[in-house]
This record gives structure tokens, C-alpha cells and sequence, in this order.
DNA sequence: CCACGGATCAGCT
DNA sequence: GCTGATCCGTGGA
């Protein structure tokens, strides 16, 4: 159930630059909602992924099955299996047919700030995300979405390579890890 | 079909 | 900071 005086983030706000996004992401607020009971978390930690041609990303062995989301309309859910036993959330960024996404990696849940989730697995697993939700539109307002907060200014915000993915050759350097700085 | 490797985590150093 | 446990599902055939 949203709030009418919450703003919703739409398909304009993903239909960007992946950096641009994963560095506008931070602050936002995650909201999850089950059986009407929401749940909701604020951003602290993206990465990009975004091109074929970045390595570290699912989508540079082009399209399969799996990457079609990466490739398809902005403002949906991705969400994959790592690991045999992880879930990780990404948003779909950026025009169709150009393959890009942020993974959402942390975030700390509101009333209990002292219990951030601070990984993308724990962060699922905390918010009973999975596959089940593969795909679906986050700019609806149904059982999961993001809203508008106060941004986090450029000065707060870190950049560092992504975490695991040393195997990406050219791309494993990439300082498209953002993190907030507080 | 089925071999292979990974967008992780906990626990120890 | 580093290592190893863990096991699903992708994608190449």
C-alpha cells in the first residue's frame, strides 16, 4: 500500500546513465511490501554494470534467456541466483536494447539502523526477494519500488571497484562501486 | 544433458 | 584481508 504523498521514482529516473543511477540510487528509500506490511530501507551501497563489453556484467556474453531483462525496459527487477544459494536485486537502466543494471548491495532498514545489510545476499534475504519477483516493474508500486529521499550530495559519495569479479580483465579496475561516506 | 564457475558470506588470522 | 564451503542454473553441446 503506498502513501500518496510518497514519490515513487519512474521510468525517467532509470532511463539514464547506469553511473549517473547508481550514484542517484544512494539515500533512496528500498521499500518492500508484504501482505500490505512494508518494509523499507535506505540505500547505501550500488554498483554498475552496464555495456556488453563490461565483463564483469552478465550481459557481455550477449543476450541469452537470463541477460533479455538487462536488455529490455528501464525501471524492472533483476534478480539472479549467485552462488547456488544468494539472491541479488538489480534495477534495469538505461534505453532498451543497451544491456545495464545497478545491483543494489546495501542497505540499512529503517528502525533498526544498527542492523545494516551489508551485502546483496543478506540484503534479499532480509526483504524475501527472489526469483519470484524477477522482472517485475519497479515503478508500479507493488511489492517493491523505490522512493524519492534526500539526495546523497557528490562530496558524500565514494567510488571503488566492484567487489568479485577480479576475473573481469579490463573491466575488474572499474571504479563503478558507490558507497556513502558518512 | 551436465560440467563448471560464480555480482557471497562467515569465520578466522 | 583471506580462505573455503556450498550448490544452483546457465549455456554450450
Amino acid at each position: 500500500m503506498k502513501t500518496q504523498s510518497k514519490e515513487i521514482l519512474n521510468r525517467n529516473f532509470y532511463n539514464k546513465n547506469t553511473l549517473e543511477v547508481a550514484k542517484a540510487l544512494l539515500g533512496m528509500i528500498l521499500v518492500r511490501e508484504i501482505n500490505g506490511k512494508e518494509i523499507r530501507a535506505r540505500i547505501t551501497e550500488t554498483e554498475a554494470y552496464m555495456g556488453e563489453d563490461d565483463l564483469a556484467s552478465h550481459a557481455s556474453r550477449g543476450r541469452t534467456p537470463r541477460t533479455e531483462l538487462m536488455f529490455g525496459e528501464a525501471g524492472h527487477a533483476y534478480i539472479y541466483l549467485v552462488y547456488g544459494m544468494y539472491h541479488c536485486l538489480n534495477i534495469v537502466t538505461e534505453k532498451k536494447n543497451f544491456p545495464a543494471a545497478v545491483l543494489i548491495r546495501a542497505a540499512s532498514i529503517e528502525g533498526m539502523e544498527y542492523k545494516k545489510t551489508n551485502g546483496p545476499g543478506k540484503l534479499c534475504k532480509v526483504l524475501k526477494i527472489d526469483k519470484s519477483l524477477n522482472g517485475i516493474d519497479v515503478t508500479g508500486g507493488e511489492k517493491l519500488w523505490i522512493e524519492k529521499s534526500g539526495r546523497v550530495s557528490s562530496d558524500k559519495i565514494r567510488s571503488s571497484a566492484r567487489i568479485g569479479v577480479a576475473y573481469a580483465k579490463h573491466s575488474a579496475s572499474n571504479p563503478w562501486r558507490f558507497t556513502v561516506d558518512e
